[in-house]
DNA sequence: ACCTGAACACCGTTCAAGT
DNA sequence: ACCTGAACACCGTTCAAGT
C-alpha cells in the first residue's frame, strides 16, 4: 500500500517547471523564482516545494547535461592516454559552458544571506533559513568557516575529474598532488564572461600546470 | 574662479560612506547599498551621487590596499627574477584575498538586468540602466557577446601583472603567449571560499603552467 | 495531496522636494 | 550645491486558505 502515485497534476507542473527554466535560461542565465514561477503557470508554493534552492531547480534542468559529461570520461580514458582524455575532456566542459550561458554561474553559492539573525522584530521567522542542496556541478559544500576534514565530496563531476587524474597519475603524466577540487578551482574561470575567447588557451594554460615535468 | 570648494558636510559625507562601507565589509561581504546610505546617516540619493555604482564605491574603499600591491611588483621585480617576483607577488594577492574577505567576490560582475528592456509599462524608465564603473581589481570591461579588439585594458592590476610577465619572457622563464587577462581569469578562483585552505597550492600549478617548459 | 497567491522582508535606484 | 527620503519596480520565501 506504500507508493502511492502522485497526481497527474502534480508530475505534469514538475516537468513543465523545469522546461519553462531551461528555456528561460537561454536567454536570461539570471532565473528569478517568481519569474519562473509566473512563466509555469504554477504559484510560487509549488515551485518552493518541488525545488526548495535555485541550485535543485539548476540541478534538474542540467541533470541530463552533467550525466553526459561524466559519462564520456571513462570512455575518453578507454581510448587515449590520461592527459589527451582530460584535455578533450575540459574541452568538452568549456564547450558546455559556452553554450549553457550562466549555468556554472548560475550554480555558484548565491553568496550572503547566512548570518542567520537579521534581527527582524516582525514578521515570520520560522523553518530554517535556505540549506544549500548539491550543485550539479562544481563546488560542493562549502562549510564555511572552518576548513572540513575529509576535504572534498564533489560530486559527481569531482568524480569523474578524479578518475582523469588517477589515470594520469598511474601513466606518471600528471602530478600527484593534484585532486578534482583543485581542479573545479581552477576550471571556474570559465563562468566569467571575459572567458568567451579564452577558454581554450587558459585550458592549455591550467593543464601544463597539471603535467609532471 | 573655477574649483569652487566643495561643502564641507559634502566631504565629510563621502568619506564617512567610504568608512562605513569599509568596515560592514569586514562583517557581511555583500554591501546592500541602502545599507550603506542608513549606517554612514545619508540619504540614498547621496550615496549614489557620491558612488554611481557598487563598483565604484568598492574602488574607493581598497583604493590603498590596490596601490600598495601594484607598487610592489616592480619592487619585488628589483630583487628576484621574474618567476620568484611573480610568485611573491602572487601569494601578496593571496594574501589579500585572504584577509579582505570577498573584495574579489564583491568586484564580481554582478550578473544580468543588462537586457535594457524589461517591457514593464507603468513606472519610470528614464536614464541609462547602469554602466559598469572599472574595478578596482580584475576583470575589465567584459564587453558582454563580442570578444573587444585591443583585448585587454585591465586597470592597474594588469599593468603589474603584464610587467611580471615581461620580464619572465625577456629572461626566457615565463610562457610569451600569456597575458595580464589570462592571469586575471586564473586568480578568480581566489574568490571562491572553497580556496581558503588551498589558495597557496593552486597558485603553485597555476605558476607552473606559465613557465616554459 | 496538492495548489494558489497574498503577504512579508528585503533589494537597487530615482527624483521631487527641501535646506 | 547638496541633501533627504518616499516611491517604484523588482527580488526570494512563507503560509493561510482553498480544491
Amino acid at each position: 500500500m506504500a507508493e502511492r502515485r502522485t497526481r497527474a497534476d502534480a508530475v505534469s507542473n514538475r516537468v513543465r517547471i523545469v522546461e519553462v527554466a531551461r528555456e528561460l535560461l537561454t536567454t536570461t542565465s539570471d532565473l528569478a523564482m517568481n519569474a519562473v514561477a509566473k512563466a509555469a503557470g504554477v504559484g510560487q508554493g509549488t515551485l518552493y516545494r518541488n525545488f526548495p534552492t535555485r541550485e535543485a531547480l539548476l540541478t534538474e534542468v542540467y541533470r541530463a547535461d552533467v550525466e553526459r559529461l561524466v559519462a564520456s570520461a571513462p570512455e575518453l580514458l578507454a581510448e587515449h592516454d590520461a592527459v589527451t582524455a582530460l584535455r578533450m575532456w575540459l574541452d568538452n566542459v568549456a564547450d558546455y559552458a559556452q553554450v549553457k550561458r550562466g549555468v556554472l554561474a548560475a550554480l555558484e553559492p548565491a553568496s550572503g544571506h547566512d548570518l542567520a539573525g537579521r534581527a527582524g522584530p516582525p514578521g515570520r521567522r520560522s523553518g530554517p533559513v535556505a540549506g544549500h542542496a548539491e550543485p550539479a556541478v562544481g563546488h560542493a559544500e562549502p562549510a564555511v568557516g572552518h576548513a572540513d576534514p575529509t576535504a572534498g565530496h564533489t560530486g559527481p563531476i569531482g568524480e569523474a575529474i578524479d578518475r582523469l587524474l588517477a589515470a594520469g597519475r598511474d601513466e606518471g603524466t600528471l602530478r600527484a598532488d593534484v585532486d578534482a577540487g583543485d581542479v573545479l578551482l581552477l576550471l571556474g574561470f570559465l563562468s566569467r564572461p571575459e572567458a568567451a575567447g579564452r577558454a581554450r588557451h587558459v585550458l592549455d594554460l591550467i593543464l601544463d600546470g597539471l603535467r609532471v615535468r
